[in-house]
DNA sequence: TGCCAGGCCGGGT
DNA sequence: ACCCGGCATGGC
């Protein structure tokens, strides 16, 4: 992939606020209307923790209508800074400062923060190994045959971390190019995608281990496989 | 016109 | 522990 399509650069965001608010603004949305967002959000002078603090909650909602699910994304960014004030000062230094795991539960514990929007902001605003299984990711993983069609979240995630060296850099690049192959060849509606680049590095299907077939329990996985 | 997009929550089994 | 409907805008 990365020779396919080169280095992706992610995320594409210049500050730790901004990674934060784009991945809560781009949940289950197309990242454009999440870039119009806080692009308003920026013209408007809104990107600063202290100013969203003072922002009516009407304001928020005004200023990320492009983003869609726009009541929902405004609440959740309220209750991220609101969450962020009492726990941490204000602070997203006292924030990162954290163990990743520690981190990670006390986000999921902020309404409308799930799995997938604590781990973009564990890798790409903290930097940490924290593999973001998100929708493009387990649809190409599980077109392929290396997951079941119905596997979640985590165990998607766990799939990855079982054979992947904790490599922060790692992560946010591979996670980076399945996006673009995703949006390129695994679209939703598309049952197969033989143009995928993925294909020349995969076995033949016909050669294939089901790895996570059914019930059988993962396979132990040699050290830096 | 209809489908899709880098989810998450709450209520129901 | 799943399953489902609701949430909403913008692009093709």
């Amino acid at each position: 992939m990365l020779r396919a399509f080169g280095p992706q650069g992610w995320w594409p965001a210049r500050t730790r606020l901004e990674v934060i608010l784009g991945a809560i603004l781009v949940q289950n949305t197309a990242w454009q209307n999440a870039a119009l967002a806080i692009r308003n959000l920026k013209d408007n002078g809104l990107l600063s923790l202290v100013k969203l603090k003072r922002a009516s909650l009407d304001e928020l909602e005004f200023h990320v209508k492009s983003a869609g699910f726009y009541r929902q994304k405004a609440r959740t960014i309220r209750n991220f800074v609101d969450w962020l004030e009492h726990s941490c000062g204000g602070s997203l230094n006292v924030m990162f400062a954290r163990p990743a795991a520690e981190l990670r539960r006390q986000l999921l514990g902020i309404k409308g923060l799930g799995p997938e929007t604590a781990d973009a902001i564990l890798l790409y605003a903290g930097r940490h190994p924290v593999f973001v299984a998100d929708a493009y990711t387990r649809r190409i993983l599980a077109r392929h045959g290396l997951v079941r069609d119905c596997a979640g979240y985590s165990e998607v995630q766990g799939f990855l971390h079982q054979r992947l060296p904790p490599d922060a850099a790692l992560f946010n690049e591979f996670h980076a190019l399945l996006v673009e192959v995703g949006k390129r060849y695994c679209k939703r509606q598309v049952a197969l995608c033989e143009e995928c680049p993925l294909e020349e590095f995969l076995p033949k299907k016909h050669e294939r281990q089901p790895l996570l077939a059914g019930a059988a329990a993962p396979q132990p996985v040699s050290e830096g496989a």
